[in-house]
DNA sequence: TCGCCAATGACACCGGTTTCCAAAAACTAG
DNA sequence: CTAGTTTTTGGAAACCGGTGTCATTGGCGA
């Protein structure tokens, strides 16, 4: 055994060599602040989409790591001559580069087409590249839309979108988000309508500081980021669209109460119309439940009513169509006897026939917002809370009454 | 040679203290075959959904490290009183570990709520917990039922969805599909139509030894998993029905023919069709683009011709919905004087009025398929080949003609 | 010449897994 | 019943591919 190197030092401290370092120890850290991550992708689009992920060994003892074909930093760093620290703060814009070393390095990394390991770079960061979306929501239009925002954002940011579903009226769902969220280590969460109007879930994330951006509901707390549209305004263009055809007998479907959409929406048609000088009967007033069958019962009643209404306003599209169906069924022509307004221009009501008079809400710009307030560094958080403005989309559902 | 285990041993070849061992070299290296991953999750859900990550100082000097709330494994080593390499067996269903010692692992980590970081296990093994989907599909109600049902799997698992939207037209998409799986390391990839027909795509995915399941569409190779659907079986199913209500003037309004769905659904209808005596000229065949405005544009061809057909069948209910458009606009009552078929029983389909008959794909089965068969171990793989029967969702609009 | 700053490098560390090895337990044979 | 052999079990240390901390170096003005 004379051989062994009694190599022991587990991770001893050993100075050896240069020992003597470490004198003096009052100057401040320096703490090298790093603006936000990125991959070679953001650093410089390639010039030539087709640079194939060739190793071209300049140094003789070196080839791509391992088979995985995947440059690492130390490849990259070999082939700099210098150390991977270095090539670290080149990839995280570290300024205590010089030009030209960065410059050399990002030529290497363009080359070779090098993008850090996002689980090593999560690991030592004990943070991942992932931004969640929770959802709880039937409409699949809004929530594709929300998400192929989002990722409009995360596109070339080297950060990705892992989206959870979700089951609001369960009772531990908070928990299934909460999970999520810790073992994941997200780096944020979009909290979609519905989810996002829920304190207690909102109130745990703070908890676990997980950042998030609430979409859509009104501002339960004023530290997170808010993404809103303006619904009240939105039901305002409405109220006064149908106002100035001329209608007199207006008939509401609102959604749920329970929902802020549906108070904002409801409130801001009503309160137009009445300042309007067109009165609007409770009993013109009907609570649907955002659904297609919940449409064609509201208007049913309503249609019955005598006067019967001219105009109904309906708080989504869903229960517009359910109240063309109820129309249909009593031969009450659209838009000749029965003007119809909708809300949130879903892709059917421009399918309807007549094509549905509605508002339209930019969801995939609010997706896309969301995302880019979660990707901005924390510390120069300019204005978190961003509002967009609905606006009517006028088809072929309306007219002046007769 | 009673010293050289001469198995080169990788790097540092130090056989010191116990020079004697491995004499016997033959033996296989036992090693540690391991069934797929799992996390706490996994293990036994929790007893009461409200454990909270309270830890408990069984041992004096410990507390959750650092700050963060959330136990290591080595946590979980010491309050069992063994080694974290025993825990990490136990976490990866190792069998080498004695039940007790097993169950007492168990325990600790429920109790703690712990479960492995993802990102530490995934530099480990060179591979991420994650699932990407890809997806080039207008119909957000296809794509999120696909999402939603791959995460019915996932639930659980310790996977996680990662959504990749593209656009299959621009030339350099699979490039960015490349560099998704190979930078995320992706655990596997599911394809959603119209990306899952592309051959360029699968051989790229198969280059880089990305695992990925192909969704609805015909095989193209046979390594992949593949979930189809009968779309032709489907179709056949149409032309029975309308057959047998007596229709003889049948109008199709099929997709472009580069999909494959589009072949297939038109094919299996005619050839049924005429099977059955019923001749179907090429005049009442009419190529629409899956989209509503050429459903109207194709039905106003097809209305227009004598003897005007009393039934048409489209091969997407969007296609339908304009159907019925340009029924209403020339007085067509449906399903009076035309019954309509349309296909995927889309939500639009039960918002028509009359509400459409069509035909139901299991979509989020599909999905959910899908993501069972990336999860399962590659090596035991059993058929991976799985194909879903649609079926005639029979509504309102179709009578017998007149 | 000293002190300071910009630029860089050495090394531990993030939280798991694997390799290598030794000790303990179980199982043989004499 | 003892010794030798095999099978389980579990610990120490290296490693995955990055980042943090701190020390070192060279250049420059005072």
């Amino acid at each position: 055994m004379s051989t062994g190197p009694s190599r022991k030092t587990p991770r001893s401290n050993r100075k050896d060599a240069n020992g003597r370092g470490a004198a003096r120890s009052g100057a401040t850290p320096k703490r090298e602040v790093i603006k936000p991550p990125v991959t070679s992708k953001a650093i410089a689009s390639k010039p030539s989409a087709s640079t194939p992920v060739v190793a071209k060994p300049v140094v003789a003892k070196w080839k791509p790591s391992g088979s995985s074909g995947q440059a690492t930093i130390n490849d990259i760093a070999r082939l700099a001559g210098i150390s991977k620290k270095t090539v670290s703060r080149v990839i995280n814009r570290s300024p205590l580069v010089r030009q030209d070393t960065r410059e050399k390095v990002e030529a290497l990394i363009r080359k070779h087409d090098y993008a850090p390991d996002p689980m090593a770079r999560g690991l030592a960061f004990r943070k991942s590249f992932l931004i969640g979306m929770v959802y709880d929501n039937p409409n699949a239009e809004y929530v594709v839309n929300m998400q192929n925002g989002a990722l409009d954002s995360l596109r070339g940011s080297g950060f990705e979108l892992v989206v959870h579903p979700c089951d609001s009226r369960s009772a531990d769902y908070i928990d299934g988000v909460r999970a999520f969220a810790v073992q994941q280590r997200l780096h944020g969460l979009i909290l979609v309508p519905r989810v996002s109007e829920d304190q207690a879930l909102v109130d745990v994330l703070r908890d676990i500081g997980c950042r998030y951006a609430r979409i859509g509901a009104i501002e339960l707390d004023d530290a997170a980021h808010m993404i809103t549209t303006n619904d009240r305004e939105g039901a305002v263009e409405v109220a006064k669209y149908l106002e100035s055809l001329g209608h007199r007998h207006v008939g509401l479907i609102t959604g749920p109460q329970r929902y802020l959409s549906a108070r904002e929406r409801g409130g801001g048609f009503l309160e137009t119309l009445r300042k309007r000088g067109v009165r609007v009967p409770d009993r013109y007033v009907a609570e649907g439940g955002y659904t297609f069958e919940s449409g064609v019962a509201c208007a049913e009643r309503l249609l019955a009513l005598d006067p019967r209404p001219t105009a109904i306003f309906t708080l989504n599209d869903e229960m517009a169509a359910g109240v063309y169906k109820a129309a249909y069924r009593l031969g009450i022509r659209i838009p000749e006897q029965l003007s119809v307004v909708g809300f949130d221009d879903s892709p059917i009501a421009s399918r309807l026939w007549p094509s549905l008079t509605t508002v339209r809400l930019p969801i995939r710009d609010m997706g896309l917002r969301a995302a880019a307030l979660l990707l901005q560094d924390p510390s120069t958080a300019s204005h978190n809370k961003v509002m967009f403005m609905p606006h009517l989309v006028a088809r072929e559902s309306c007219q002046p009454p007769r």
